[in-house]
Order: C-alpha cells, then structure tokens, then sequence
DNA sequence: AGGCGCTTGTGAAGACGTGCACAAATCGCG
DNA sequence: CGCGATTTGTGCACGTCTTCACAAGCGCCT
C-alpha cells in the first residue's frame, strides 16, 4: 500500500469526486457501519444519533464520529445522522453503486459454502463463475452456475470484466491460481488458502484464515488461564464482572 | 484488553513462566509465523535468518526480529534463528501445547464446510461437538462426529472443558447461542455471522465476515479506478511494476 | 589468536490510531 | 425571539505500531 498524497498537491484538486483518501482503520470499520445502518432502516429509523450508531456496530462513538466526519458532514448537531443519507454516502465511498463481479476459485468444502452464501447478491456483489482445477469437478452445477475449468479464466473474464478473485484452493495451488487472476487482469484478491501470496504491486490481497484465528484466541485462553491459576498478586486483572454486557470489539480485524 | 504490567512488579517474580505480555499486532502474526516455521521445517531447514523467515511469512523482516524479540532471545547473531526452538517457543507462547476443544454450533453451509476442514486437527485444535439448534439436522453425522441440539451444550461443557466456540449460525441466531456458550464457560468465541455479539468481560470475540473483506476489497478497487481515471496529476501513484514480485501484506487484519 | 563478515536485538523517531473533552451548531419550546 | 438541551465535529494528548539504523555478538577462516 505505497500510496502518499502530498499535502498540497495543487492541480485542479476539488474537480475530482472528492477522493477522501479515508485511514485504513476506517475503511475496515465502514461496512459495520453500513450493515448497521441497513438494520437501523429496516426497524424504521430515520435518524441516528452516534451513540447509537456506535453501539449497533460495536465501537466508540467518538470513533464513530471521527469516521464518519472523513467522508464529510453529513450530521446534523443536535440531532444525528439521516440513516438513508448516510447509507447512500457510505456505499459511494465504499464504491459499492456498482455490482461488482466475483470470480471463485477451488469449489471443494469451503468453495461450496461461499458459493452458497448470500451475502454476495445481499451486499453489491455477484458471482459471475465458479472454477476449479480438477476436471471432475468441471461440469457441476452449484447454486445456479455451472463450473468450469480454471484454465477458461481469460475466457470469463472476456466476457466480463472480473473485479474480485476469491481463492478457495488448497494452498499448494494458490500460488498459481493468484498468477492466473493477475494476468487476466484481477486487481483484488480474498485468499482463504493459508500461505502468502506474492503478488504484483497495486493487487491487494486479503486474508481469510481460520487456524490463525483459532491460534489468536488460543493465546487468549493460555494467558487467562495463566493469571486465573496465579495467586492474586498485583492488579486484579478478572476484576468483578459488571451488571450488563458489553460489546466488545476486541481489535480490528481481520484485519486486520 | 486491561492488562497492565507493572514494570518491576516484586514478589517471587520469575518463578510464573514468564508470561511475556506481548503486543496484539505481535500476537496476531506469530501463528503466521508459525506455518511458515513448519514449511521451512518439512524443507529440511535447521536454522533460518530473519530475512529468509520474513519473506515466508510477508512481513518487513525488522519486524520479524522485534516481534520475535518480545518472546526472548532464541536466534544467534551471525547464524540466524533455530527452526525446530523456534516452533517449539511460539507453540508454547500461543498455548497450542495442549490440544484445545472447540465446539461447532451451525452445520448449515458453512459449518459444514467448518466442519471437514482439516486446519483444525493439523494445528492444535479438536473438534468436541458439532451443535445446531434445527432438530432435523440433529442427528446427522458430519465427519464421523453427530450433530446434537444446542440445547445439549450444559451436557456436552460436562463431558469435556470446551476452550472455543464457533458460530457459524445466522445472524439472527447468533446473540442466543453466544449466551448458550457463555453461559456453561466457553470465554473464546470465533464468530462468523455477520453481526456484532455481547458478551461479558473477560470473553473474547474474534469476528470473521466475508462481506466485510469483500468491501473492504471494493473500496481500494473503487479507489483504484479513480485514479487510473485521472490524468497523471503529481505522484506516480501507480508506478511501473518493479521487477519481481513482491509478498504484500495489506494489513492483517484479521486484523485486519 | 585475531580479524572479518554476517545476523540478531534494540534505541529512537516517526506514522498511525484512539479517546477525551469541549466548542460550534441545530432544534424545540416557552 | 431567546434559551437550554442535545449532538456533531475536532483539537489535543496519549498509546501503539512500524521502520530505520546500528552496536553487540557469533562463527568461520586464515
């Protein structure tokens, strides 16, 4: 993410769309926000103050604020933030007006259930093709969408111009798999294989990996087990737990 | 997390076993550092200096060294660090020396998928229970392990101390079984639906959400396309591609 | 034994993210 | 019309994370 913006750079800045250049933190945390929103419209809201906004999506509301204030004003004092307003303006930002087309790799046991998933179609996205590597696998029908080869790729992405690859492969064949997108043109991938990819400069790559999250929490469990078993000495790291729940948020994110 | 050290905390300090108290952003690199050990590992490697590890796992290879420092001094100036210590160090920071129990609760597409996914056995976790709260899939056999109801979960806690529990239901189901596992011990939860979970103090929620990363993808894409757009006013924001390849690591995110 | 090249471990500086606390702005009511 | 209640937007201070650059340490070769 080589990506500087000089502070004054001159031209005719204001001409292009705004450009927000938001914090990576914040952009991670923009689709809770807009998910929350979706929820908060459904049950009727019109309007939502950042407090509650905040709680909705599990963070500060004075974070809440200050994202929100990168896009712009879109608040109002003393009364809130217009929910279909700022839904609107998050999607814009998040580039979201467009459905964008997705092109899944590997249909074994994960590739099946993402495949299956409708936070796709929910949320802006589309599956245009399925693919795999294993001939046995060419021909079948999953959800609607026939799988083909994953060879065909400069075929599918003729016929439509691919924004996102998903790798859904064992990892060994990741790497190739990522080659092949780039070179049809993917500048976007989400990699649920568990290895690291090397990738041009200007690809992002995102990754999903459940052993790392399992051995995250794993860490967690060890030390609290570890102070429970230690004799109270120093600050009472378990104090009482207090009357009501609270959302924790517990870092990022995948983020991370 | 309020988890204060007190700098030269007295008492018979030494004899806990260290309990390095090491940074988050360190804590969610080490499994990857671990995988990248084992892969160097099954290659035949002894030992192994911080750039060559660096480059496996992705990251700046000053990082590495610092992060690697947090656990103590297990490398050699001159010679690098040893492979097969190194593993042995980083299992035991992140408690994987005992194989820890997870339940399961959700088979539908994705639990399934969750289900026979072989990074659970492979890494230090075990599969105690497969739950979901539809009796008709109650009873059905995933992978050699029966699905029982949810409402089970008191009997199955009982059987055998679970350390983790995953929530692959959907979102509306979430919240409920959250309490369910709360409720008979369960303080590390890796959820998948796409919402945000209350829970006590002192339980640990790691989230992971396809759409997020999927939007979080369409933002640098929307982003990227801006640009290209625009003539070439200032930086060169997309400069020719470099010769080789280069591992990016786009934050982690799990972390993100 | 001594010197040389390589690699770790770390101090310091800077970038980044977070949260408090408050001024500015808006609405509703008397 | 003015006032108070409410809520946004933000300046500032603080903590965390990253990166550079280099001294300290280690092994090998002569």
């Amino acid at each position: 993410m080589s990506q500087h913006r000089h502070p004054g750079v001159p031209g005719r800045a204001g001409a292009v769309p705004a450009l927000p250049d938001l914090p990576e933190a914040t952009v991670a945390r923009l689709p809770e926000y807009l998910r929350a929103l979706h929820n908060l419209a459904d049950t009727g809201y019109e309007t939502v103050s950042s407090e509650g906004l905040s709680a909705a999506a599990g963070v500060n509301s004075a974070k809440l604020r200050k994202d929100l204030s990168h896009l712009g004003s879109y608040g109002t004092r003393g009364v809130g933030y217009d929910v279909a307003l700022l839904i609107e303006q998050i999607e814009n930002v998040l580039g979201l007006t467009q459905r964008r087309a997705v092109a899944l790799v590997g249909v074994g046991n994960l590739g099946h259930a993402l495949a299956g998933y409708d936070g796709f179609a929910g949320r802006g996205f589309r599956i245009a093709a399925l693919l795999d590597a294993d001939p046995s696998r060419v021909g079948e029908e999953i959800n609607g969408l026939v799988v083909r080869h994953v060879d065909d790729l400069p075929t599918v992405a003729a016929e439509e111009s691919l924004a996102i690859g998903v790798i859904a492969t064992p990892a060994a064949a990741a790497q190739q798999v990522a080659d092949q997108l780039v070179a049809v043109g993917v500048t976007s991938i989400l990699n649920f294989a568990p290895c690291v990819l090397s990738v041009p400069e200007g690809v992002d790559v995102r990754k999903v990996d459940l052993a790392i999250e399992l051995q995250i929490l794993s860490f967690h469990e060890h030390r609290k087990a570890s102070l429970t078993a230690l004799p109270a000495t120093g600050g009472s790291a378990l104090t009482a737990l207090p009357g009501g729940f609270a959302a924790t948020d517990t870092q990022e994110a995948i983020g991370t």
